[in-house]
DNA sequence: AAAAGCATTTCCACAATGCGGAACAGTTTG
DNA sequence: CAAACTGTTCCGCATTGTGGAAATGCTTTT
């Protein structure tokens, strides 16, 4: 029947990626990567790019396009020709970081935190292999650091993501780092060092990033845990390195712990008891705690798991 | 062929609601009620209800979940069988935050407000304990209110101060009082009627400068409020006490607070769902800002015309 | 001013795709 | 142990989405 298949193969691969499942409208998956793809370009992307990137045909993403602009998804500026990604969308996402109001009632210690310690704050969770920037409150000095809430970064780059892979239960990490060596580029990134470091992290209660992420940057981060003292989320402290002097990082890495530490307290969560092997000498943890700490975060669920 | 042409009816209702516009995709519309039906339920929803709710058929509603969720645009929650939004909502979302920006946005409001009032329209935000102009459309009148862009009142000797202290949470609220009280030539300020006059700005939904500011001055301001319903800048009206009389003053407070309501939506902020007791009933709820509002607001412009 | 270039927008015949009723498979309830 | 809930899968049908091509609109170039 596919005699043409060759003009379609670039298609079916949007639409197949899982395999043969059946439940995919293509129609829908096409139109989240358009979004997805727009977001990705914060200036906005002209119909034929944008096209381009999706692979489809332009005339495609053009209804596609405006259906989401009538429900106010996306937006389109007449004058640039640029679509970009609209109200409604922001408003949808946000129902995410309000759901289990975890994140407001991060924020309340998260500004405290940048009032002593003078630097920005961030509050990061973990998506698969990755780390999204959920929320920050900004220091008020002139140089300061700054990450979009809603970016991503791979979990192995930047203090959160340290702090949260060494929180992680053993089956949890080494799945991670299982995921990560298959792909042919990111096989260094594990070395014995970096499993110090993990160590280390462990054994003083925080994570550091040295310039690692960023250049005259220094990140300190701790974990806030859930009710499993699995790493619900991470609290960074970051700014130049000028300001955070390594002389200060102890004291700034006792300042990101106290406030994990209450946030955790406030949230329901429990600390691990020794520090040293926090995690689940059970072992009964599954694969799918994987992403759970963003579940929570996010959480459907109405008041369950938490005591 | 269409003899089931009525049980056909009420589903064609929802792909045609603006009237016989061809170009909708209607499964893409439908995905996108789903998505925006979810955000309007923060607890998450049951498959059934939900399918109610968007009037869809369960198959129908459970195919294009699992389709959102493959693509992590919802979630579920395999313990409570609660669908909910999902990180990428959030991730897309905020690539809207990132490129609005506010200033000309509120402008084209501002000035069909300052059509119908006849009077100068004001934006202002707070930074820390002061309130700064950001912009302004004068009334046509020889004799009329002129606050140049960019100068600083303190927050609570003007009727755009007031409001956002009777819109921001309680936690800030407080902490800009103590703030003040240090100082030792402003303990005077909060009094009990300055309190009470809060109160009444919340009863209201505006509030009011009766000559406080400036001998024969009126103003009447409201809120804009930004996505986790705290205030994220303030617009006034304000004229002398001969054209705004006493009478005016809730009519043209109906007007600001519309046009709040209007920049708000716009702009992707949130109503407080109950006006008479807006803030953060829920506990803990927001406390975003102290000082992000003018962040948010002029941060994303490049032209970066305050700070 | 006409032509060329480049984008969006519309059109339409075709069949692949999404549809939804109904059957199935688990839970909880009475 | 039925009955009444859920969510999930199936599958034949035709509605719906598809995409090539042509039309439209807007600058820029000649």
């Amino acid at each position: 029947m596919k005699s043409d298949a060759t003009s379609k193969k670039n298609l079916d691969q949007l639409t197949n990626e899982s395999a043969g499942r059946s439940s995919q409208v293509q129609s829908l998956t096409r139109a989240l990567t358009i979004l997805t793809k727009l977001s990705e370009h914060d200036g906005g992307l002209i119909l034929t790019v944008l096209a381009n990137l999706c692979a489809l045909p332009t005339s495609t993403t053009h209804r596609l396009l405006t259906t989401l602009e009538n429900n106010r998804f996306v937006r389109f500026d007449r004058t640039s020709n640029l679509w970009s990604v609209g109200v409604q969308s922001f408003v949808v996402g946000n129902a995410f970081a309000r759901s289990r109001n975890f994140i407001p009632l991060a924020k309340t210690f998260m500004r405290h935190l940048m009032e002593e310690a003078g630097e920005t704050v961030n509050l990061a969770a973990q998506d698969q292999d990755e780390i999204v920037y959920l929320a920050q409150v900004e220091s008020r000095e002139i140089m300061r650091a700054s990450v979009r809430p809603g970016s991503r970064v791979p979990l192995h780059c930047s203090a959160v993501g340290k702090a949260i892979l060494a929180g992680m239960d053993d089956i949890d990490r080494n799945l991670i780092i299982q995921l990560q060596q298959v792909t042919p580029d990111k096989n260094h990134i594990f070395t014995p060092e970096f499993m110090k470091s993990l160590k280390d992290t462990q054994l003083l209660g925080y994570a550091l990033d040295d310039e690692e992420q960023s250049i005259g940057m220094r990140c300190v981060a701790s974990i806030v845990y859930d009710e499993n003292s699995g790493p619900l989320a991470a609290i960074s402290i970051s700014g130049p390195t000028a300001r955070i002097t390594k002389a200060r990082i102890p004291n700034l890495g006792r300042l990101v712990q106290k406030t994990c530490k209450d946030i955790t307290a406030e949230f329901g969560g429990r600390f691990p008891l020794d520090i040293n092997r926090p995690l689940h000498a059970t072992g009964t943890k599954n694969a799918s705690s994987l992403n759970n700490a963003l579940q929570l975060i996010a959480g459907s669920t109405k008041g369950k798991p938490l005591n």
